[in-house]
DNA sequence: TGGATCATGTAAACAGTTACATGATTAC
DNA sequence: GTAATCATGTAACTGTTTACATGATCCA
């Protein structure tokens, strides 16, 4: 029953309750709301790592019923899951792992007419500043530190990429003027 | 044999092989060269992939014999790989896939010593600076387009980030000092 | 002499997503 | 009234890495 389970998110669950106690679905919603550019969840990870974590005793589990819903299942970190976090944050972290399929189409989409081309990259120019929108109206919410940090990486990336976009544009507009 | 495989590089190396016929061998040094920053492949998956392509009919094999080696197989895309690849880079791409375990640390670093903290960031900071030297290093090497724009899209990332990580790392300075 | 590169491939382990199942409550 | 949110969980599928197997040649 708890063999096979990944386990890559176990320092994420842990990390964010030494936080605060909270059931799985608090979890999701959190690395969504403040990490979603650090790493993404889904229950299917999610709930298996917590039942894990459970029987190595990294963390212990209150349960609180509920009328018409299952049972609240508040999650708490355990001193042996202290330092099984502490172990794991001194440890330098692996290599950034990157997916960018735009970037890829991108590569490949110079055998696709040029209008195609350009569609890709005004679509992502769009898409790209509407995070920064969605973002900069969040900004208020930057309570503490490490939330802020966050945003603000997340927010010069995206800048820089629309710079990006613009000064790769242009260069194709220059190619059918010449 | 051929089923069960994973196919999310299927339009990565078709769209390889429409520049140019080419081993599994050359395909994956072509990825790490020119386009680790939108995707990484490995031969556990690469090889299969091409097997899968060749029974589909959308590549075809050459064999060439070697002395001490096995035998290099070079792969040209087809008439019907074409039009795989036409449609899939005429679809939107999909959304981004990042898992940066560095970023996930800083955020949890806060219940770290704060020289933790900071060696975290200057370890973030040496290795991004790294990468943007072999970059400008590598820069004359530059000949079409397609590979200027990823580079300049790294060179621009990588910059935005160092600036961040400074950022970050005087506000830390200031906290110390009031 | 020793390490990188060339060149193929498989099997097992590991990781992660998606779809399914259930069903009340809350907000618009 | 309908869509989102709350809240758990499993099974099947898809995807990816790592270790293994083989072994010559090239470069310092």
């Amino acid at each position: 029953m708890f063999f096979r389970l990944p386990m890559s998110h176990k320092h994420l669950v842990l990390g964010l309750l030494l936080d605060q106690p909270m059931t799985g679905y608090d979890i999701r919603k959190h690395v969504q709301a403040v990490l979603s550019a650090a790493t993404s969840t889904s229950y299917g990870t999610l709930y298996p790592v917590l039942h894990r974590l459970q029987t190595e005793g990294c963390v212990v589990v209150q349960e609180i019923p509920q009328k018409g819903r299952p049972p609240k299942k508040i999650y708490r970190i355990t001193p042996l899951g202290e330092r099984e976090l502490t172990q794991w944050l001194k440890q330098p972290p692996e290599a950034d792992k990157i997916r960018r399929e735009f970037l890829l189409k991108l590569y490949l989409a110079r055998h696709l007419p040029r209008h195609e081309l350009l569609k890709l990259l005004e679509q992502r120019r769009a898409e790209t500043l509407a995070a920064l929108n969605t973002l900069r109206t969040h900004a208020k919410n930057g309570k503490h530190e490490p939330d802020a940090w966050i945003m603000d990486y997340v927010t010069a990336l995206h800048k820089a990429e629309i710079a990006w976009l613009d000064n790769v544009t242009a260069g194709l507009a220059e190619i059918v003027r010449t």
